[in-house]
DNA sequence: CTAGCTGCAAAGCGTTTGCACGATG
DNA sequence: CATCGTGCAAACGCTTTGCAGCTAG
């Protein structure tokens, strides 16, 4: 019993074919803890399956984004990063300067989007927001 | 008399010199509302002076980044875009779908950055949050 | 005068795309 | 067996870098 089910049924009520590949990214993506980047997905991959191309790997994170199954974002000033959308909502904050990474919850967005839903009908995309700042340490000195 | 007083002078402490076309890319910077790229600035550079290379803009950018006069951020799933860090707070708004962008004020962020600094002492970079989500007319669709 | 800046050209790097072969359903 | 997905290679667009000449202070 795989914690894919319900994804696979996704893709294919969504008419894609289940390969390998496809597969091995999902998963990677899936378990990974938080964002990774196209490259350290394809690196996930490639230690099970030596010999996946970088355009497959982009070709299902797109395939995955479009089904709404992952987000993408920019955090750091690099590569893209994607993300899982799980059921457990938290926001990441990275530390400008020493990069380290803190995740906090769902509510402290909430009177946030709350507000701007309020006054502007726009709906913030909770999923992923992308906060920087500069962390407890980095800021002392 | 400029608004490139403080700046010029900012510049000139930290060992730069003030060369045509950095004068005028700080301008060009300074004067755009929002956020601009780097292509953006060019075009508007060779307005008045013709031949900026790229990467004397690239470079002039990092440079004024380094000195915390502008920030670069990511917001579409595009180019870098850099803005002047001016004195009046206000945030983004990207709409994921039509790229429309809503200008907030500053007063939405406030009970986050508080929140997260009193629980975590991480300072929220409120210079630039780029928030993403769908705007009201693409929310009905 | 001399350190720093510019323009030019080329390289880097992540991402996308065209095409023919192979695999899925 | 008809698509759709893959691997390969090449193209692409933004950004960076090496270098020689120029220029601000």
């Amino acid at each position: 019993m795989s914690c894919e089910e319900t994804t696979i049924d996704i893709l294919k009520d969504t008419g894609h074919r289940l390969t390998p590949q496809r597969l091995l990214i999902l998963s990677a993506i899936r378990h990974a803890e938080g964002h990774v980047t196209a490259a350290q997905i394809q690196d996930e991959v490639r230690e099970t399956y030596p010999y996946v191309d970088v355009s497959t790997v982009y070709r299902n994170l797109n395939a995955l984004r479009e089904n709404g199954l992952i987000t993408e974002a920019h955090i750091g000033s690099g590569d893209s990063e994607y993300e899982w959308i799980g059921q457990d909502r938290h926001h990441h904050i990275v530390c400008k300067n020493c990069e380290s990474i803190l995740q906090v919850d769902d509510s402290y967005l909430n009177s946030l989007s709350d507000s701007v839903m309020k006054d502007y009908g726009f709906m913030v995309d909770i999923e992923h927001l992308p906060i920087t700042g500069l962390c407890k340490d980095c800021n002392d000195k």
